[in-house]
DNA sequence: AATAAAAGTGAGTACTTACTCACGATCTTG
DNA sequence: CAAGATCGTGAGTAAGTACTCACTTTTATT
């Protein structure tokens, strides 16, 4: 347990070190394949043979560089888990307190288009994550440990300070972040997977869905 | 197209109407079995030789009421996706409007309260929905059109409704039934997966959300 | 009680699965 | 350039896989 933990806390610091391990060309095409599939088809519904074709590759050559099936899934999934909360752990987040952010939409408005970026440059990374998590246990103890030990950690503490700015109200602060997180979440899903179609404006977007969360949708006679 | 809508509104009306098919002891044995791993290790890493085992049944015995075992997924996931949004075809919900709820808070409330309820008694059913839906095209339509032409139709007028009165702000009705839906479906997410093991009640937490969603989280000197 | 229909069985089938391994190709390093 | 390590291969394997079918057992109908 201590080992894992350790383990995809190092690849954060890794993260933020810029360190990329050094890959074959086959290894690269290797992996393409693979997110092009698991995204596509699922893990369980994927075999090893249909990702071997995919990479033009023999189908020894992925067991060369991954000992399993499941190894190969865990090495996509892990770092696309910890990329998504590493701007959360960055040194200056804390900082971002009481340095660029005076007011609490302008910080939320950040956090939400930075990630909503993020979301959109890892679509397929990002649903194999949705996806796969909640099977493999292993997955699911790195997400739940990172979301609660680094994400609301640091959220808390930021809701906190707004907090007694009188910026934001008195509720508790997990409540006001699962809320808020609820309402970013919930509006990158609708968008890309309900109505893909459907184009809108990502910045515009954010701004709307900002204020619904700040005034609420309570209107003058309520 | 066509074929398949009718199938399923067909399945709505029968729903209304209390019509239950019926089984044999061995067939409700399998479709119990069926859930219960489907839920807990996904459709495509589930065996049918392991349902059988589990049912307490022949393997063959399976393949005599289902054709294939993708027809055994489709006949778990479209009733439960059917009864999901029962509540809002039913003929007096337009009728809420002028009846039961004078105020847009009571009428949330009430249907945050009823579907946190039907999740609760469903757990399995609609993870095995949230899952597979994805994966299965056919699914994916269902959802999308009972979404679509069900639920958000339903929940556009509502919501026109409680704007006329002043009772929500002036915002592009979708946008705030996406808002809603994304402030309890998070909340149900965050609570029962999430943190399955923080007690709390349900009543009183939906009524907190509520009150976030309403009025929002900006405070005073915001 | 006789007959038909439906439910249940489990051995069998054709095929796919993840994974191995002995061997040749390519790269790295002295 | 020699030698060892790493990379890449594809035929091979044992263990499933979803599904079938001839058969027996149970249930419903007359």
């Amino acid at each position: 347990m201590s080992e894992r933990k350790e383990q995809w806390l190092e690849e954060l610091i890794r993260l933020t070190e810029g360190d990329e391990k050094k890959k074959t060309d086959k290894q690269a095409k290797i992996l393409e394949a693979a997110i092009e599939i698991f995204a596509e088809k699922g893990f369980a519904a994927t075999s090893t043979s249909e990702i071997a074709q995919k990479a033009g590759v023999a189908e020894g050559t992925i067991f060369r560089h991954y000992k399993t099936k499941k190894d190969l899934l865990l090495s996509i999934a892990g770092p696309i888990a910890s990329k998504l909360v590493a701007p959360f752990l960055a040194r200056d987040f804390a900082k971002v307190i009481d340095l660029p952010y005076e007011k609490a939409d302008d910080f939320f408005r950040s956090v939400a288009r930075d990630r909503l970026r993020f979301a959109r440059n890892n679509e397929k990374l990002i649903r194999i994550l949705i996806h796969e998590v909640p099977f493999q246990p292993e997955l699911m103890e790195q997400m739940k440990a990172m979301l609660t030990e680094i994400v609301a950690a640091r959220m808390k503490r930021v809701v906190e300070h707004f907090q007694n700015q009188g910026q934001l109200i008195e509720a508790p602060p997990w409540r006001i972040v699962r809320s808020a997180a609820s309402m970013f979440i919930g509006m990158i899903i609708f968008h890309v997977i309900l109505a893909p179609d459907f184009p809108f404006d990502d910045d515009e977007e954010i701004d709307r869905t900002l204020d619904l969360l700040m005034h609420g949708i309570s209107g003058r006679k309520a």
